[in-house]
DNA sequence: CAACTTTTTATTGTAAAAGGTAAAATTTGA
DNA sequence: TCAAATTTTACCTTTTACAATAAAAAGTTG
């Protein structure tokens, strides 16, 4: 219970941050989903413990995983080295 | 609720195979997660849409991501070759 | 086959998700 | 500061998840 809370919670930030990202608000979201704009907002604040069904839509409107909303990023950030064997990332 | 159900049904086979490989029955598996082990098949068979919470509590108990219930392992599979630079994937 | 384990189905009760609507609060811009 | 847009809160209704329990159905093993 405990951690599940953090979790919802989680989720909801980072459904607000890809839906800024893509620019649209809770209305346009509303339609692009089928999932009310109150609703909406109360997942987003951590405050609605949403379906499996109900992130499914998000994630599809949002054209993301449901990844997205639930995994943490790696506590140690992936270290992506500049040069592979002595040719640049860049010339892959 | 059409690709939903996809996603409901997806994540249900998802988890059993998971459970499976952890070699643990429903019932263990209820009392991991303070599931029943009746809400857990219903969920493993797709006829539940488990909440975010209840995911989270069964990934928990697995110890494993969310994502490794939702998202779909990659259309092409990844191609890994037998030998790298001439040496065998076994060697190293 | 018979005993045992595991899973599924069914029933009842409670809690909560989600929709709709409307109103309040907050934020944003002119 | 005022007006418009956006978000949040509240109330009500319907649907559904989940627990508990029991019973039925599968699946396993001796």
């Amino acid at each position: 219970m405990e951690n599940a809370q953090q979790i919802i919670y989680f989720a909801g930030q980072r459904i607000r941050m890809v839906r800024r990202d893509s620019n649209i608000n809770l209305h346009q979201l509303a339609l692009l989903t089928g999932i009310s704009a109150p609703a909406l907002s109360l997942i987003e604040n951590g405050k609605r413990d949403p379906r499996l069904s109900t992130l499914s839509k998000i994630a599809r409107a949002l054209s993301v995983e449901i990844s997205a909303f639930t995994d943490k990023p790696a506590e140690e950030p992936l270290i992506v080295p500049d040069t592979v064997q002595g040719y640049a990332i860049s010339s892959f």
